[in-house]
DNA sequence: CCAGTTTTTGCGTTTTTATGCAGGGATTTC
DNA sequence: GAAATCCCTGCATAAAAACGCAAAAACTGG
């Protein structure tokens, strides 16, 4: 067999299973597996397949995008994601909510982390998928289509049957009196089952939302632990915070 | 034989089986490989043929079908798509795997259909939450990375608890003797179960893996109700499904 | 017909290409 | 953390292509 035609082959085997494995390339063409390596270096080098470890992805099928940009104080929740980060350690089960800060702590993961993440919110599992290391659990149910997230009974119950090392809330309104508050019910009563299900709950909020306050009522502030925010710890701004107990990054 | 005479004949061998190798072609037309590498070389640069190392290849044989959008077969899979959609009726629980033409499938729902749609694959839910009619069920648990589907026994046990009206399967593989199968475990458990919690089973596939076979068996023929191609239902391809019991449409 | 020119063809020689093989790392898996 | 896989590098070899050359064939214009 030409090596064209090998190739073009190799390429329609990848178009049609989304996926080959050179082993399996090799035993159907009969050639080595070098060759078959070197076929698949040079259709990744012009773009055609994704290499991987032991075989070839289809190029379509690897890559869902999603609206990186115009996302709200950006700035400011990378900073927050940054200081979230630091708080994961390998092997943890990190259990978060939905949101654009959640998003940006999701995309700036080290590659090297090894954790397992569970949410429900779809933009934000996007973002888990595309570290290698990380285990990617997401919580089924309903969606619902304005926050892009799963919401309902079974999620809850789901929710309910894990004990995360850490949970992660994206918060809509944080406030001294009232605690964290929320302006969509569904999403409220996750968030109630995300905290009971977690050892530690970091609250993560941009300085704007500190101190105001939504319909809904997720939980007191004793049902947090930690609350971060682009500010300085010592900021005055969240001085009552840290008298209230918790702790502040 | 007269040079005109020879390129007439490479010609019409490498357009009768889109590939010529020079050793042969000197042996039938009995010359010098020199003489046969100047006859590829002059086709060549008049385009008539693409030279290779060993020979020549037809022209339409290298460019044929490359995916510039990105989606293999993206046209057939839309008139696949068509005419699974024409089997949705309003109020339907339908369930779909994942896959590029189910992709299809979910951007061409018709606005105005109101039906629950239930998949395990994000790239697919993400299709159908743009439609505002239609109810979103996410199939949660542990998300395979390449195939983006949640797999795992939790997936399994929800699919289990689904009574579905309509079953879409992205088929990687039909044959008459094989059945539907395909090349990752853990997707095929998934199929498994959808198939026992449907009603009625559709199988979406493309001409070009109707008659083909993977490693791992999803279910015979009996299995499954219905066969889609982008093909005529009267193809004499399709002839023997029918005569195994099978709609095609 | 014939000398001169061009075209075509075949034959060495050199270059390039394709492929397999061996080893040393890297990565994955259990 | 040890075993198994897979991957990369360099090297050897065989096949194919390119090049130059010269002989043979074909054409050309007297």
């Amino acid at each position: 067999m030409l090596k064209k035609e090998r190739q073009a082959y190799i390429l329609h085997q990848v178009n049609l299973h989304n996926k080959v494995l050179s082993a399996s390339l090799c035993d159907e063409i009969k050639v080595s597996e070098d060759t078959i390596r070197r076929d698949l270096q040079e259709l990744a080098d012009e773009g055609k397949i994704i290499k991987v470890h032991g075989g070839a992805l289809s190029p379509s099928f690897n890559h869902v995008n999603f609206p990186s940009n115009g996302v709200y104080s950006q700035s400011q929740k990378k900073v927050i994601a940054q200081k979230a980060i630091s708080l994961i350690s390998n092997g943890m089960f990190v259990l978060t909510s939905g949101g654009t800060t959640i998003i940006e702590l999701a995309r700036m993961l080290p590659h090297q982390l090894k954790a397992t993440f569970i949410s429900g919110s779809i933009p934000v599992i996007l973002e888990y998928i595309h570290h290698p290391n990380i285990e990617v659990i997401l919580i089924g149910d309903k969606i619902s289509k304005n926050s892009k997230i799963t919401v309902g009974s079974q999620a809850i119950a789901k929710i309910r049957e894990i004990k995360a090392d850490l949970c992660f809330l994206g918060t809509n309104a944080i406030d001294l009196e009232h605690g964290v508050t929320d302006n969509d019910w569904e999403v409220v009563q996750l968030k109630k089952a995300m905290i009971e299900s977690s050892k530690k709950v970091v609250c993560l909020s941009i300085a704007e939302k500190v101190n105001t306050v939504q319909p809904i009522r997720v939980c007191g502030l004793s049902g947090i632990d930690m609350l971060i925010t682009e500010l300085d710890a010592d900021n005055y701004l969240l001085k009552p915070y840290v008298k209230a107990g918790i702790q502040v990054m």
